[in-house]
DNA sequence: ACGTTTGCGCTTTAGC
DNA sequence: GCTAAAGCGCAAACGT
């Protein structure tokens, strides 16, 4: 039983890292959420926003594909 | 035209801070699949971890929610 | 361009089903509503009556979450 | 106490009436999900679906400004 | 590797 | 008008 016993030490080990990994996830988001209410406070719409955002991160993910089927292409043609 | 300027500059501000902290959140995101990873390396299910984390917390929410439906009572009965 | 008539009407005969339910859903949510109302108007405070039945769910999915991890446990032990 | 047992059972009806109008709701919400899962069998994209609902749902004037607002922001910060 | 299904986060809506 | 909760959409995770 000995070897339960630090089995489920080690357990509890790992469950407890990541509760407190999503607690810190959680305090990031209660941030971000900060962010937002002071753009509202400035008179920037918190929704509009929020779309930006989307978009940026978006765009962002496309460029990354295009890079991406950019170098699948180079090493098809062998190059560099 | 200066004032839109200073307005654009300041939004892009926030939408950089917003962007940055999401950044932050993926990367915790990311160390928490690196513990479930690293349990599963140790032996454990990862399955079961999960549902280990999500009963966990249930319970804690669900402690919290019998609290403040007792609170509900006593100020719906007018008990301090 | 026959086949894609009986398409476009294959398709809004789906959206109009879609939309029927969810005007349902619409009518059934302004019961619950109603039955609040009339709680309230029978003495009862409806703060405390949303925070019972809030309760009674998370209660609810406590106990068949509670199951369906002594279930993982079982499967990931092979007992069973 | 006599009356406090008879309130008990008229709350208790109360709530249990409201249980039972949410699972019709949820019901419906299953049926819902059936006809999209339906559109998809027959070659429809549920995105586009769920997009299309969404339009229909939006009134023209409230699509328009918020594209506009949108598209000033954007303007703003020099995205295309 | 793909498709399915579940869990998580966001959006929107409703109550206060 | 603001806060909080419910509902929805998406994306990651599991199974095939």
């Amino acid at each position: 039983m000995a070897e339960a016993n630090v089995a489920a030490e080690e357990l509890r080990g790992l469950i407890e890292r990541i509760e407190r990994l999503e607690d810190e996830k959680r305090g990031i988001s209660d941030d971000v959420r900060d962010v937002y209410a002071e753009g509202k406070a400035r008179g920037y719409d918190p929704k509009t926003m929020r779309a930006i955002v989307r978009l940026r991160k978006m765009e962002a993910n496309a460029r990354q594909e295009a890079e991406a089927l950019l170098e699948t292409y180079k090493a098809a043609l062998g190059l560099s």
